[in-house]
DNA sequence: TTGACATGCAACCATTTGGTTGCATATCAT
DNA sequence: ATGATATGCAACCAAATGGTTGCATGTCAA
């Protein structure tokens, strides 16, 4: 999970999530148009996503398809961003509930 | 946002924040017993989850509580996960009706 | 008031990161 | 076959990162 956190860190890397969430399966020059770098350089963005589990790659003669996989997304609301929500909800409720004393007392 | 990413990318910020979700307000000192580092270390990374808006800070005498502030990690959740949590669940909805047309068909 | 405690600040260091350039390789289309 | 296209690989570089050490400052307690 250490590894997707890291991969998320940096905007062009979440900026290509965000291009494959509108239109999985691009090809890498595909993808190196929303970015202003080198093909080099979007090509090393997207071996840390590739390593984090974030994206998969499939193989088309000389073109790379890269498809969004949400599993580690997943695995870092459930096992990690849940809490907190649930923590913010509880603080919440607490608040509620101490103007509601408030009121009534 | 970016801040609060970057933030989240280092493992031992991660725990500091874990350790305020478990006992909230804690000091500095209290904050370095769960890492092995130096004091002027966690200070940094304290510094750096300070910056990001997800701990505030109060002074009580010469001690520095720190409190969790759960807000940037829901608008991670809500502006960005929550997107590609659709994503996956509209995934497995499609799988699902793929398997009830070829069981009906 | 003095010593111990909690923290701040700054310089320094090694490693990682995010980018570049240059060149090589493989595939497609004419 | 040949040229254009899609990508890979490696060396290099500057800046950011994550840590250290050393010393200064402010607050509490005896």
């Amino acid at each position: 999970m250490d590894a997707a956190f890291k991969a998320l860190a940096d905007s062009s890397r979440r900026r290509l999530l965000d291009q494959l969430h509108k239109s999985d399966g691009q090809t890498l020059t595909e993808l190196c148009e929303y970015l202003d770098m080198t093909r080099q350089a979007v090509t090393k963005h997207l071996g840390l996503l590739e390593a984090a589990n974030l994206v998969a790659i499939v193989w088309r003669g000389r073109e790379k398809l890269h498809y969004l996989n949400p599993v580690p997304i997943h695995e870092i609301y459930e096992r990690w961003i849940d809490k907190y929500e649930r923590h913010r909800l509880q603080a919440l409720s607490d608040l509620k509930k101490g103007l509601e004393e408030i009121k009534t007392g």
